[in-house]
DNA sequence: CAGTGGTCTAGACCACATA
DNA sequence: ATGTGGTCTAGACCACTGG
């Protein structure tokens, strides 16, 4: 009779171990935005295993949008810029079907203690601090967004130093911080504005908003960055693909 | 210089044919949900390809979700029970995070005229009929789902005959009438509960309903299904990731 | 042209399920 | 023990890009 221990499945295929290690190179910044990577013979070469394993690798973090490969060209790691890697973090889009990036007018930031969701939310130890960042974003013209962003001050040290913040916080995080977005979870809900949102938004008061609220996670899994947007859907909808 | 005339990319790579050949014999129905498919090398004999080509379509379309692979089994045409399957096709969560399948409870059905929106989104000719059937779905106890769903007679000449409709539609398109769906699109508003749906969810006018509608569409992306579904989401929400 | 990724093959061996 | 999918290798050739 075997041993009954509870064994782990301890069984890694060889392309997970390699893609494991590259992903290493990506968080550690060793490899960075835009950066093209060696040829997969090079990597197979380096890894000592064959040039088909690196590419089972390869392939699996690109369809994770992490690298970006063309052929004849080479391949590349993921700018936070790459027009449809975009479109996976904003699914809010105008009812006509254009694909707009909207722009965005900051109307509040700041530094306080986290509270003890905001804690539970973002892995934080209690006692942690927060960044907080309000701003408003416009779709047709017109503000139909008002969200209201949280970042842990022990991951963003120098933020409260920057004179203002880009558009696109995920190019921020990514440039000044070197921290990638990998992935994000999104709650959504119905309710009433409330009255800062309908303030910012210029709405009346009892109107239905769409609530999102997004955890965004970093390439190591290590939650980062809490949102919660206020959106009115008169005009534009969230769309999503299943 | 070279002609300007825009060819078609015209290269389709071995892979991509043998995905497509099985493929149409799902649509055709000659595999049908639940029937273990011929090894890989059955198939790769019989088409004339390699093992490892073979594979390569039989990994496409398991990511698709259209088969199911399990080592040391073997291949297997998706069944819409399969439990996973099913999330992609309903993100309503309690917010407890308990995954719950919702029961259903049928308040209404009849045929009638689709209307212009109607046959703009699912592809119908003017003056097509469309079934409709109307019902409330629980998901902690409560109804918090009311839903219309609208389906071409054309595609579902039989359906007005049926006793009862089960909770699982997606199984019945398919035992009963041969439609797999493969995929969907949803769109989501916030907006104030409407009298109907008051009626049905038994809740006071004014409150803050979501409204997702839904296209899903056979494995031939022919839209199939247009389902109108509102929610109130004190108690649950709709989840998603990026 | 040389260098890159993309496809395809053939074969060996491993992990898993079932009989 | 057998048959399945899963991994890994080695090598050939194709498609694309840029100098």
């Amino acid at each position: 009779m075997s041993e009954t221990i509870s064994e782990a499945p301890a069984f890694r295929p060889l392309y997970v171990q390699v893609r494991d290690t590259l992903l290493k190179r990506l968080i550690s910044g060793s490899w960075t935005p835009g950066m093209m990577l060696p040829s997969e013979f090079q990597l197979a070469k380096e890894l000592g295993v064959s040039q088909g394993t690196v590419r089972k690798a390869l392939d699996a973090m690109t369809a994770e949008h992490l690298l970006l490969r063309r052929q004849g060209r080479g391949t590349f790691v993921a700018l936070p810029e790459e027009g449809r890697i975009l479109f996976k973090f904003f699914r809010m889009v105008a009812d006509g079907g254009e694909r707009l990036f909207p722009l965005s007018q900051i109307v509040g930031r700041g530094r306080s203690k986290a509270s003890a969701a905001d804690c539970a939310r973002l892995a934080l130890p209690a006692k942690a601090e927060v960044w907080w960042i309000d701003r408003i974003r416009q779709l047709g013209g017109k503000p139909v967004i008002f969200e209201r962003i949280r970042l842990p001050v022990s991951r963003f040290p120098q933020l409260g130093d920057m004179a203002d913040i880009p558009n696109n916080v995920y190019a921020l995080y990514s440039e000044e911080f070197g921290i990638t977005i990998g992935k994000a979870e999104e709650k959504l809900k119905a309710a009433l504005v409330d009255e800062a949102a309908a303030s910012h938004l210029g709405c009346e008061a009892g109107r239905p908003v769409l609530i999102i609220e997004r955890v965004a996670m970093a390439l190591d899994d290590t939650p980062i960055e809490h949102r919660l947007s206020t959106c009115l859907t008169d005009e534009c909808h969230y769309q999503a693909e299943l």
